[in-house]
DNA sequence: AATGAATGAGGTTTCATTCAT
DNA sequence: TATGAATGAAACCTCATTCAT
């Protein structure tokens, strides 16, 4: 219940380097969050920069342990690639700041550490790619281009961090429903005739009870456009 | 053929800002990258932050305004989709700095002009979103959340600013053409029997003349895993 | 008696100011009178423009506090205008530079923070204004324009900033006294006959026990023309 | 009619060395003023800094020129006090900026031209002082401290510079007369009797005529506190 | 554990001036 | 005469980090 000094000092720097970057938060900032000197902060943390690393090293760490947790589950591929867009996209709504700096602040990393974290990012989405051709292995999938694929389907799923919101209209289940339904069936109408029988349900994504009435996705009173795109 | 110094600037900025970033890269660096010193920069830029919301405001300019060229055709909504993305998709690759700058750095902009850029963002989107719609008011797409499709079609296409290599393997069409089967089919092999026949062949992709070679997509001498993800 | 640096660096910066100009003043200059780098300034000070307001700041709020003292003497106001002139003049002997910040510097504030100055510099002069005003309703002051005479009040009164020196031939007291005389009775000769009679003795000048001999009011070894003027 | 560019130039400067302060003026601000390049401008300056010795040496020329002329009239030395005051106020009046920058930037010359000024300015109030000593000597004034009333008189015409203002309710002419009243009788209520049959008329100030409506004395639309004071 | 002082390097920007064209 | 490019010095300020207390 009651966190440590160390652990409200990240979660300080995770709110801050999500909500104004990296280079714009100083070690100024975060003491203040956090209600101490920018002095004695010097005693939880080394340096900015190792904060920054131990955020996103944590993230991605998390990440990659969960996909393969996913790909080693003894079901079909593409019922595994389900799972692990499921996975991604709740993981993603629960932790969404995490992410972003992830995304967003790795380049902010000294080579070393940087090329560390990018080898790590390079693994998860081998791990997807993978996923994919044992799919196609499998019949359950078209051949395609494995790599194509699999950063259409990151892509899709981490852009996600710019636009989710907690208050808004979809659940995380929804979303994932719906993005597994694309990206296993395309948009478009299934032709008439036998077709809707061969099209194999789509796994992974749970029943949708609980879904909270429609309303608008956009959190309350807010003046920023949304969803942003491109 | 001769580049004037502002275009000089303006060019040496694109690339340190998307390979440092915008905090990381100080105007030295600039004056460094077009052998000029630090003050006379100034002949030709306002302010750092003026030439970031330039060259922020020319790209997202250009890509709207090439969006509402393609939604004015006189196509079927999917076909006029399909044209977007493969647009979308070229335009990153031949510009792939400015693209980046725009996705990484808006944040780095005063409110004021933040606000601007993201207004024109969230227009681009909504472009989209209107495409899918009418697509589906059209019989060709069957009813999605139009939203959540407009922003895994951005997601995967935005995605690309990061991995995306010109000497790679993958020509920018061919990518448009992979992306557009996704999107539009899915990945899930169609069923047996006539449902090809069924299938509604891509539109806006040209035929893939001029196909390289299979060759790694990795630019040689690179040390940096490719490609990255998530 | 041992000065924090906050008050160190104040008085550094009013010395300097006074003596250089605020613009001509760099912070470099500060910090390298009270022996710090000029980073570490910036635990003492906001901003140099701050620093000018405060210390503009402080010296009128002081001046208009004692002249509110004054103007609710229960005197009549003759005697209280006397008293002000007086405790002007002393005031602006014993703090002459910061005193001098305030007349020359005022315009290097921003808008927002000159204004308030400005109001204040209002008000004194209203103060002194009204003063004279009474002293013309309680008979004792010929009826005049009050305005033009509190300027001219306050024009000498405030020029002695540029003259004033505290090794000079005269003390505060003894300025005070022919200022006082001279505008309540001017320069001429008064006529002869019973018109000694009819002067009212000046009040609020103190008798001048403790003159110093007649001593050349220039301080030694000063290479600068004294007293200035225009 | 047609003023050369030099002229223009001298003018332009004059209003922003006022305005803006000397420092606070940047030569850019200048050429823009008279439609010039910066480059250009220095067609007709050499420097900033000998383009400010310009304005302030020629106008204290002038003061200077004009007292001495004034002091050498066959008339008694308080007539000539008199001429004295109304001519600088009328010159003040006539020409404040230039006057305001003497005043205001002496301070920013280079020692050497600075000093150049200073003793001309001493000059100028030695000429007054010596008026006053010779009044003195006449009879016409009472031995008071020639220097101190030299610099009352200083300061209350030279603080005209700040609250002048053109379109004020008071001419030039009857700021002088109420100041020489000021100056010579004093504030104070002459005694009751004869005493006014024993005043000296002001000299040196012309009737009255043309002396316009009461008016506010403060401009019009203006929202700046005034007079201002101290 | 906490602090406040201090640092030094570096950030962006301004600006008076020069000079080739 | 006019310009636009270029400069170099200096301006104010920020900030991550260290350290004695």
């Amino acid at each position: 219940m009651h966190e440590t000094r160390k652990e409200q000092v990240i979660e300080a720097a995770i709110h801050l380097f999500r909500t104004k970057g990296y280079h714009a938060t100083s070690v100024q900032d975060i003491a203040d969050a956090v209600g101490l000197r920018k002095g004695s902060l010097y005693h939880y943390i080394t340096s900015k920069e190792e904060l920054l690393f131990d955020i996103i090293h944590e993230t991605i760490q998390v990440y990659i342990r969960r996909l393969e947790a996913i790909a080693a589950r003894p079901e079909p591929a593409a019922q595994r690639l389900a799972r692990a867009i499921t996975a991604h996209i709740e993981a993603v709504a629960q932790e969404t700041e995490g992410f972003a700096i992830f995304i967003g602040e790795t380049r902010a990393l000294e080579p070393g550490p940087r090329r560390r974290i990018e080898e790590a990012s390079q693994r998860y989405r081998h791990l997807l790619q993978q996923l994919i051709e044992e799919a196609a292995q499998e019949g359950a999938f078209r051949p395609t281009d494995s790599t194509l694929a699999s950063l259409a389907i990151l892509g899709a799923c981490n852009w996600m961090h710019r636009w989710y919101d907690p208050q808004g209209r979809l659940r995380p289940q929804e979303i994932a429903q719906q993005f597994t339904e694309i990206f296993f069936h395309g948009l478009v109408h299934p032709p008439a005739g036998p077709a809707p029988a061969g099209r194999a349900p789509v796994v992974g994504t749970v029943p949708a009870e609980g879904r909270r009435p429609p309303s608008p996705n956009h959190p309350p009173h807010s003046e920023e456009p949304w969803p942003p795109g491109p």
